[in-house]
DNA sequence: TTCTTAGTGTCGTTAAGTAG
DNA sequence: CTACTTAACGACACTAAGAA
């Protein structure tokens, strides 16, 4: 039996459409998708068999029958051709899951009585474009100026404005028209712009007001109104370059994917969220289906489910939000003019704009994609202010480079990897450790780590040689002596600056931050302390193997316990007499494990 | 007619999530 | 975790259509 249950809407191949059952079987699969995405990947792969089929001398003149010439082997061949283009291997991985899941489709549902298919076994992927890449701190600070000169560029043009001369006199008529010879005079048609047309700009169109039609006719002969209006300095419009580099600085700020950014609402930065009192931005996803959005953990006192909308929510930290209060404002007020022009049903996008010229001029857009005023923007950008890449190239610029180049500052400047998760969005620090290690970033916590050891190391000589007083500060009182958990303390009223900006400290107050200690500069490490060192480290093996910490709190633990093999494993500084006679006191020591993430700020570096 | 700029479809790549 | 699926995004060629 070669047909299904869904015979009477599959068609046959025949030697007119010889593909009619392959292409049947992808685009009843499609029909099971509706995200637009995942439908064009579905189309994408279907191309590409279609294509394939043609092609090979395998399927030449025959007619491709679902079960026959379209036989189990299909998904194998399939493959063997890929391997042989020059396809990236995200793509081969992405194409060949698409094709399985049509054939496993036409399989359960039996179409054409197909039976089953021989798998393949998909490749490894790697990254192999620049294109979501992060930039290099170099080329990032190339572009970050470019773009900081860029909008003063387009500040100073929107600041020029037109300002109103006074000249001219007023038209003579002869019956509606101008007098003869009033219109040669430029200054005349500046009386007419002030006084007749409130000195606002417009571009050609039917439904033009009769002082504009006349003011359009009588501008042709010095070059019509666009140069009139340029040699003026009156502005056209807010073109979508004016607003785009206020769209990429905010992205420079906050990490959003371009789509999140695109579509922001006017109203979804939020100076003071009702929970936590702090800023965010409410923001736009479509990932994590919606419901799964909230963020579970510490940082869910940050967070609130907007709606049932697909919104999430990012909390800002003070420098962050204070520099996109600035960006968001100006760009209310850059955009306050067309803003006006919106209708009731159109949505109140915060990036707006209004094409001078083409098909579109006059009309309020957004730049939700498909968009191609942001591509033409960037390579204008590379243009005008050569920007180059570290090999010396033209750079890439695109928006989605500028997530991941978030990322690395944060990484540079020391930001906890659960404040980063928060301003990317993850609902999972694994994500977030994820996206760190295909970006390369994890040099950088090695050294952080070489950074903290050589720190321990330098603090333990000091105190040996030299013992000092501990935890004086402001108390003046001697007497007393900081122990942390792990360590001891040299300075517990003046913590280095990113520990006095994490959560917790109170200026006066001796620091709290313990689970800071083994990144801290103050930090001394003693003989002592070994015994619960040892304890602890026992805690994170333990977390980490039985899978505990591979939910929350893992890249803070892994990144600890680092540490903490530097101090007592095989490269110690500490004899093994020392430290086995520290082994047998820390079996009576409790697990300790850290319940709480080590939480920095976001400072700008 | 030519110039501009927007809009569309297709191809290709990578990120982000899930199942087991 | 690995292996895989699904979503997101960019480049680009080409088309549309009004303005000059």
């Amino acid at each position: 039996m070669r047909y299904s249950v869904f015979e009477h809407s599959l068609p046959l191949a025949t030697s007119e459409a010889p593909l009619a059952e392959v292409a049947a079987i992808f685009d009843a699969s499609i029909a099971r998708y509706n995200v637009l995405a995942t439908i064009s990947t579905y189309r994408g792969a279907k191309g590409l068999v279609m294509n394939f089929i043609a092609s090979d001398p395998r399927f030449a003149g025959k007619i491709i029958r679902v079960g026959h010439e379209f036989d189990q082997y299909f998904l194998v061949h399939l493959k063997n051709h890929m391997d042989f283009q020059p396809y990236s291997s995200s793509y081969r991985a992405t194409v060949l899951s698409a094709v399985r899941g049509v054939l496993s489709y036409a399989v359960v549902n039996s179409f054409y009585g197909y039976r089953g298919f021989l798998d393949v076994v998909l490749d490894p992927t790697f990254r192999e474009t620049a294109m979501r890449s992060s930039f290099s701190d170099n080329e990032f600070q190339q572009f970050d100026k470019a773009l900081d000169d860029e909008i003063a560029f387009v500040e100073s043009n929107l600041m020029a404005g037109y300002v109103p001369s006074g000249k001219g006199v007023p038209p003579e008529f002869i019956g509606t028209r101008f007098a003869p010879g009033w219109s040669d005079d430029e200054d005349n048609l500046k009386w007419w712009f002030e006084n007749k047309l409130g000195c606002k700009a417009f571009v050609h169109s039917k439904t033009m007001s009769n002082a504009q039609k006349k003011f359009y006719f009588a501008a042709k002969k010095h070059g019509g109104i666009r140069v009139l209006f340029l040699r003026w300095g009156v502005i056209l419009g807010i073109d979508a370059f004016v607003i785009i580099p206020f769209m990429f600085k905010l992205v420079t700020w906050t990490g959003l994917n371009a789509t999140p950014a695109q579509s922001l609402k006017t109203n979804d930065y939020i100076k003071s969220h009702p929970l936590t009192g702090k800023p965010c931005i409410y923001y736009w996803k479509q990932r994590g289906q919606g419901d799964t959005d909230l963020h579970e953990g510490l940082l869910t006192a940050h967070l609130e489910k907007v709606s049932a909308e697909t919104k999430d929510v990012m909390p800002l930290e003070e420098k962050q939000s204070s520099n996109i209060e600035k960006i968001w404002i100006r760009v209310l007020d850059i955009t306050r003019p067309i803003r006006s022009e919106l209708t009731e049903s159109e949505e109140d996008y915060l990036f707006i704009y209004m094409p001078t010229y083409g098909r579109a001029a006059g009309q309020v857009r957004n730049l939700l994609q498909p968009n191609k005023c942001m591509h033409d923007w960037c390579r204008y950008m590379v243009e005008k202010y050569d920007l180059r890449d570290d090999r010396g190239d033209l750079l890439e610029i695109n928006i989605s480079r500028l997530r991941p180049s978030l990322v690395s500052k944060l990484m540079s400047a020391g930001v906890d990897i659960s404040v980063i998760q928060a301003i990317l969005g993850h609902s999972d620090v694994i994500t977030t450790m994820r996206y760190i290690d295909k970006h390369n970033f994890a040099p950088k916590a090695r050294r952080e780590i070489h950074k903290c050891l050589s720190n321990i190391r330098k603090n333990r000589e000091d105190q040996v040689r030299q013992p000092k007083q501990i935890a004086v500060g402001k108390t003046n009182d001697p007497s007393i002596i900081f122990t942390t958990a792990t360590a001891l303390c040299l300075d517990v009223y003046n913590p280095p600056a990113r520990v006095k900006k994490a959560t917790g400290w109170i200026e006066g107050q001796a620091c709290t931050n313990f689970n800071m200690c083994l990144r801290c500069s103050k930090v001394v490490i003693l003989e002592e302390h070994l015994p619960r060192l040892l304890a602890m480290r026992r805690g994170y093996k333990f977390s980490l193997e039985n899978g505990a910490g591979a939910t929350t709190h893992r890249a803070v633990l892994i990144q600890n316990l680092s540490v903490l093999d530097g101090i007592l494993g095989e490269n110690s500084d500490f004899s093994h007499s020392v430290l086995s006679k520290a082994n047998q006191q820390s079996r009576n020591l409790e697990v300790y494990v850290d319940p709480f993430l080590v939480r920095g700020k976001y400072e700008q570096v």
